[in-house]
DNA sequence: CGACTTTTTCCGGCATTACCGGAAAGTGCA
DNA sequence: TGCACTTTCCGGTAATGCCGGAAAAAGTCG
């Protein structure tokens, strides 16, 4: 449906460091005529996922802002997890994140900061890394179909990226999709470990991902013990969704 | 755009009490067949706006976040708010509201509730009054181009409802927009007072509204002094929001 | 203030795409 | 295992999106 492709394209060039464009700018960007532009965006500012706020010049609607609170409210992951983060933090103290991925992208849900005295920062997450040098996006790659990994590869895996071989990288996310738990330095701090599981919705589908994110130095100690408590505390969340019929 | 209007009419089926359906619900609902529908809700899933969840099943997607993060980060008009809201609630003990309007329905971006014993509880506009009982939403109902204002007054100004005539509305309509403020009981509920100023952006144009909902017998001590704090708080924002040039 | 430039908006014709029928595949139930 | 229902797939055709070109609007400059 090319249409809504074009739809998808024209909202995410919407930022929070660029909020606003004007019909013109959106059609050089996607290389399409000014009219057809315009009729476009004209069709979304109607249906309310933009908003004309000048002549010619468009922002985010209340679309937006209406599907976010249909979605929040009804979210059961976050209220299954919420509580299980909570009390991972006091017994841990160290920072968790829940996430989802959006088009080979981190989207962090939620996140707790850790309470120790040396501690993860909960933004590290926040920056975009790549996926693949976060624990907690490989297990998102690894619980993508071919056709979006392979989307993805196109994207990522070229001459000077780090991913040399597709293959190779291809039965590394088998593993991981096997197992349903990583544990890697997060991105290029070889200070800092990320400790990831996949959290499983309705039907066994991989849903979302708990990561732990830990000094080096305490996760050198005991690496079994992290994996043991991330683990469990996924399975505790895929356990309160795989009960709730509502759950997502 | 008729591809890009169903896009609307499918999002805004999911709602908090409704968050999942089916290909063959939403066929029902939009009066489409199966496999079309089929073919519009894949196509928004490969885009992010829907996440399918089983064989059949779609729900609100990762894209929904992503661009309400960028719209919230990106909001002059709740940062030029917030402070002043903050300010007036602290002043006067009185419960505040900052709404816009999405396709007739009131969305509250900013709540503060009032701090004296007697209260209007905050969540006073979160019901599903119609535009039409709230003096905030005549407000929005008032900025209305005159085809929106139309279809408004197509869905809601029929036999049996409270709308009798749509030109004296309309006529009830024009002197709000040139006041910009308007005061009156809150839908069916005698005893408070919704007191509603239009919020100016760039270039002049209705953006949302402030309001400040009030017990009766409070309002009927001193209605101008009420009026003259609204008018000047949303006066205070729109300078505020005229001033930045990132202001939406 | 007029000329000029650029952008936006509008609209109808045509090329492209959305839509759907019908069939295959999948799922659940008795 | 058969049946009922839903989902998914795919190709043909009718409907729609896309765009060119012109009109309108806005801003800039001399």
């Amino acid at each position: 449906m090319k249409t809504i492709r074009k739809v998808g394209q024209i909202l995410r060039l919407f930022s929070a460091t660029l909020p606003e464009h004007s019909t013109s700018e959106l059609s050089r960007e996607l290389g399409l005529s000014t009219s057809g532009t315009h009729d476009l965006v004209d069709a979304l500012a109607q249906i309310g996922l933009l908003r004309k706020i000048d002549r010619g010049r468009y922002r985010l609607g209340p679309l937006i802002t209406t599907l976010y609170r249909a979605m929040e409210d009804s979210s059961a992951l976050v209220e299954a997890a919420r509580p299980i983060m909570t009390a991972l933090v006091k017994d841990h103290g160290e920072t968790l994140h829940l996430t989802l991925q959006d088009q080979g992208r981190l989207l962090v849900l939620a996140a707790n900061e850790g309470t120790r005295a040396l501690r993860v920062c909960k933004d590290v997450l926040e920056s975009p890394l790549p996926l693949h040098n976060t624990a907690a996006g490989l297990i998102h790659l690894s619980g993508l179909t071919h056709a979006a990994l392979e989307n993805w590869l196109d994207e990522h895996a070229h001459p000077g990226a780090s991913i040399v071989s597709r293959s190779t990288f291809r039965n590394q996310l088998a593993e991981i999709a096997t197992d349903g738990f990583f544990a890697a330095p997060l991105g290029r701090e070889p200070d800092v470990v990320c400790i990831a599981a996949a959290v499983y919705g309705h039907s066994n589908q991989p849903l979302a991902v708990l990561s732990m994110v830990v000094p080096e130095s305490r996760y050198a100690r005991q690496p079994r013990a992290f994996r043991g408590v991330v683990v469990e505390a996924t399975a505790l969340v895929s356990q309160q969704l795989g009960d709730n019929p509502k759950a997502n």
